[in-house]
Formats: C-alpha cells, sequence, structure tokens
DNA sequence: ACAAAAATTTTCCTATCGGAAAAATTCTTG
DNA sequence: CAAGAATTTTTCCGATAGGAAAATTTTTGT
C-alpha cells in the first residue's frame, strides 16, 4: 500500500527497458511476438507500461529477446545510477575493525555497487589466533599490496601470498586471513555477493 | 505456446525460491505480509506457484524481501565453480599491450568470474594521446598502487587520482586513463559486467 | 494430550491481465 | 503527396491475479 505511488513509475521505466532491448536487437512486436509466444498488444501494453506482466510472461518475454531473466531486471533503474561514479580518497575511509582486521570499505554509502571494494590491514601476529572461518555467498577476490599474508581456505593447504600475489575463490567456502611474519600486511579485497540471500 | 509444459514447473520452482528467502530470514507471510504491502494469501499462492505475480507485486515482494528484483530471479546453480580456487603470482600474468597501457588479466583462464582483475602499467607520457572512450555495460572500480593517474569519464571533469585512491563508476559510459606526471602508474582494476545485452 | 495461539491455505469476488482483431499511426515507394 | 504496406495502439472480452476473511493446519504452552 504504501509505495502504490511511485509502482507506475518503476513500471514505466521497466517498460522502456524492454522497448529498449526489443530496438537494440532491431525486432518489431510481431518478431518478438513470434520469438515468445506473447501476443503483440501484451508486449506493446507491458512496453509502454499500461500493464504489469506475469511471471510467466516476464519468463517467456525474456527467452523472446534471448535474455536470461535476471538480465531483464539487472540493469534496472535501480542498479546503480547509471552513468554515476564516485572517487574514494586515501585515507578518508569508513574504518571498521576486528581484533585481527582493519577493514575500510570504499564506497559505504553507494548502493547497488555491483561489488564492494575494500582496503585493510592485516596486523602481525605471533601465530595465528583462530577465529571462525567467514562465509558469505559470492566469490572474493584479494591482492596483497604490501607484506605477506596467509590465505587458509577451509578444507585446502594454506596459501602464503607475497606483495602483488592474488588469489581468487568461492567466498561461501570458509576463509580467513592472517599476516605472515613480523610486519602489518596490507591489502585490497574485492567482493561480489552473489545475488539473493 | 511453446512453453506452455514447463512454465508451471519455473513458476513452482520460483515459488520455493521465493519461500526459501523468506523462511532464511525467519519471516512468516504476516511479516512479509506488512513489509510488501502485499495479501498474506498473495504471498502464499505465489510461494506455492498458484499464481504467476504481475511485475507490480514482484517489485514489492522484492522490496519486503529486501531483495534486489534482480536476485529474485538469480538461479544459483551458475555461480562458479563452488569451492574453487585459484592464485596469480606476481609476475605470472598474461601480458597484453596498447600504445597507452599494459595490461595483464590475473585469471584469464577462470570461468565464470564474477569479476575481472586486471594489473595495468600506464606509461608516462608527455600529454594525453586521446584514443576513443572505452565503454563496456557494468561497473569499474580502479585503485592507484603507484603514481598518479588522470581518470577521463565522458562529460565529467576528468579526476586527478593519487596512490591509494580509488574511483567506482558506470563502465557503460566512456572512459580512459592515463598517466600523470613524468613516472608510469601502476592500477589494479576490477570490472563486473552486467549479464545480459 | 488438549486448548489456545500462530501460521498457512482456501474460498469468494472484484480488478486487472492478456489475446484477437479492429483502428490508428508511421514508414515506403512511386 | 498519395496509396499501400508495415508497425503500433486501442478496443473488447474471457481468463487470471490478488485482497479480505473464513477454514484449516501447525505450533506452543501447560
Amino acid at each position: 500500500m504504501t509505495d502504490t505511488l511511485d509502482a507506475p513509475n518503476a513500471r514505466a521505466d521497466f517498460g522502456r527497458r524492454l522497448r529498449q532491448l526489443r530496438q537494440d536487437r532491431g525486432w518489431t512486436l510481431t518478431d518478438v511476438s513470434q520469438r515468445s509466444g506473447l501476443a503483440i498488444s501484451t508486449i506493446s501494453k507491458a512496453e509502454r507500461g499500461v500493464i504489469s506482466l506475469t511471471y510467466d510472461r516476464l519468463s517467456q518475454l525474456a527467452r523472446g529477446l534471448d535474455v536470461d531473466l535476471a538480465a531483464l531486471f539487472h540493469a534496472e533503474g535501480h542498479s546503480f545510477e547509471p552513468g554515476s561514479f564516485a572517487v574514494a580518497r586515501k585515507g578518508e575511509f569508513k574504518r571498521q575493525e576486528t581484533p585481527n582486521y582493519v577493514y575500510e570499505m570504499l564506497f559505504p554509502d553507494m548502493w547497488n555497487k555491483a561489488m564492494t571494494p575494500m582496503m585493510g590491514s592485516l596486523k602481525a601476529r605471533e601465530f595465528v589466533q583462530f577465529e571462525d572461518f567467514v562465509r558469505h555467498p559470492g566469490q572474493e577476490f584479494l591482492v596483497v599490496l604490501d607484506g605477506s599474508v596467509t590465505v587458509f581456505v577451509e578444507g585446502r593447504e594454506p596459501v602464503l601470498l607475497n606483495a602483488g600475489d592474488s588469489i581468487y575463490f568461492d567466498s561461501s567456502v570458509g576463509h580467513l586471513y592472517a599476516s605472515d611474519g613480523d610486519r602489518d600486511a596490507r591489502i585490497l579485497v574485492v567482493c561480489v555477493p552473489s545475488p539473493g540471500v
């Protein structure tokens, strides 16, 4: 009930996007109708935001347009503001501290980023204090900027990375970082969440 | 007409996924009803695949479940090989050279990465030699590891970044990097493609 | 084990979707 | 500029979504 007001706009935007997809391919309503099995009029109305397609029709239409259903929604208005950009200056980060790490998320107030870059410092430690493995659906990329880092991936041998080395892994598998040696280490981590959950 | 047969299955799968999302959060139908503004019965039917939600309702429901609309449609299957990981050692990269850049894609032979990390060197230049802007759907993140870099984003003022600074932007907008000053610059770039298209 | 409460499903009915065909608009071509 | 073709929009109506409330099932407390 709350958002009945702006809903039509979202629908209209979505419609424009549908039309864009169709026209990008140089197809007519008739073409898409044949490819999708939807009535011409239905597609026409959907593109203009006159009606609100059901899941079944959206599903058909996606196939007709030859895109993954999820793709229909991805580049949508609320992805992140198309054309926008943001700069993060060194040291201007929002700090977040845990016993072993100091994390600084780079663009904390930017919505809907496809990836989450973080700068981190790992404190030098006598020996690894085993906290729990971290797990979160998605993929993670880590590059060592300075120092040495041991990466523990659940069920695997530890991996030692030196400055310039990097690792890419499924972040739903338990993982944990620790500075190796007597210096603090600097790392850059980028996470891509798997959508949903 | 063609896919009337499997459509119900897709819808049912989708419904199960909706229920999963709700239960993962420990919410009842009533909870989601309040959060989304949808009737309890509507959510119940949708979860069981009895009805096929319209775009408007899907949109509301996504907000109620606190997920991006696109996330609702992502099949969990095609993440990337679950549990796998890869290490890239400094200097072991596949080199790719253009007049202004030297790029080294970090995990070139790994399939289905959600993001594409690249190490790059920007050659020092007297003044910017204007090649064409680069454009590709998705989002891009750049961090300056060493030196200074000027980032040109189409339609905007150039942005000067020093070591440690970073920028995050919509990569479908034309962009271009150049080393600033008399030294070569080292950068790390991570791209996330927008699916579809 | 039973009663009360909570959660989910079913029923009933109205609003809206979606298809077929007619009407209108836009695009070609002489 | 006009006639005809191609494309899009509108109209009309049957099919289905979606809300309110009753009925059922499941859970909780004693």
